[in-house]
DNA sequence: TGCCGATGATAAGCACGCTTATTAATTCCG
DNA sequence: CGGAATTAATAAGCGTGCTTATCATCGGCA
């Protein structure tokens, strides 16, 4: 049955959603790897060496959390910054079984780089809107992502804050 | 240490703009996945033919660029779909080059399954929030990707300041 | 008519996300 | 005390995005 055009046009808005999220994320990431090239760090990298600086000597799980990303997937990006020389591994002294992330001089060096490409790349994509935008843009996602966030069956319970009372 | 900048991301706690965009995209993509996994499908698949769905006989660069991703990109899925059989690739008459893509029935039996998926997943993301926030979201996604879509703007001396003005 | 830039598709190779599974060390009982 | 469950890190393998480059074909122009 081919139906180009019919009725699954009714409303355009619907399917767009999901399109222009994933679009907007992948073009923020492109546009900030296009800038940071120079310095060698792609966007993730720079995630992680901003969270890690807030959080030294933290181990790879809980950093992974922070990220909110898996672990495998945050220690191969580990694997290839340490290659890199941004990132080295420690071992602790009260666990063998972890080896603790800490940043180079080398990464300390470029925070405020990134965090000054991170800033002016907002202002860019946000440019036209109202001054309340990023905030409301900032709460609304974080809805979202909480809501995606609710693993099957697990009810966590511990944030306490039981959605919004919308649901009548 | 106090950065001239700096003058909105004070907040110690509150994520980036960018962290949390990442973020809601990726658990979007990761939650369809789980869900049409029994369809053999990816959310990236989906797109493609829910989009082909309504271009037949589109030719893959343009496909590409409806789906706001490089050609290269679309080929190697492709690649994938056509073997996963999904799609199969037509020589196009007019131009030898071309190698049109086409939904196979199997295609066509799951455009219905996808879509609903879609619209429960957005409903559940949304859960709680305002009626009105899907259409303020797209509205605002969909001015930060043209923001930051602008690629003539690679010029040097350009500063982001008025861009709502210009457009032919 | 013949060359030359533009276009369509694709190869090579990388980044980074995932699922699934493995190894080593720690902790929790019974 | 000793085995089972848990936890930390990682290996294997894949999907999907990118940049850069290649090849064939098309279309315009001298």
């Amino acid at each position: 049955m081919s139906s180009p055009t019919d009725h699954r046009s009714a409303n355009p808005h619907s399917m767009s959603l999901g399109a222009v999220l994933t679009d907007t994320a992948r073009l923020m990431r492109v546009r900030f790897d296009q800038r940071a090239r120079h310095l060698g760090l792609t966007r993730p990298q720079w995630s992680v060496i901003a969270t890690l600086a807030r959080n030294e000597g933290i181990k790879q799980a809980a950093l992974a959390d922070l990220l909110e990303i898996e672990p495998i997937t945050l220690c191969r990006q580990i694997d290839r910054m340490e290659e890199g020389g941004w990132i080295e591994r420690r071992t602790d002294p009260t666990d063998r079984r972890a080896r603790l992330p800490h940043l180079t001089p080398k990464a300390h060096a470029v925070l405020e780089q990134g965090r000054a490409l991170a800033t002016g790349l907002y202002a860019e994509a946000l440019a036209g809107l109202p001054p309340d935008a990023e905030a409301m843009l900032v709460e609304m996602l974080a809805h979202m992502r909480a809501n995606l966030s609710d693993r099957r069956a697990e009810a966590p319970a511990k944030t306490a804050s039981q959605k919004i009372a919308a649901k009548a």
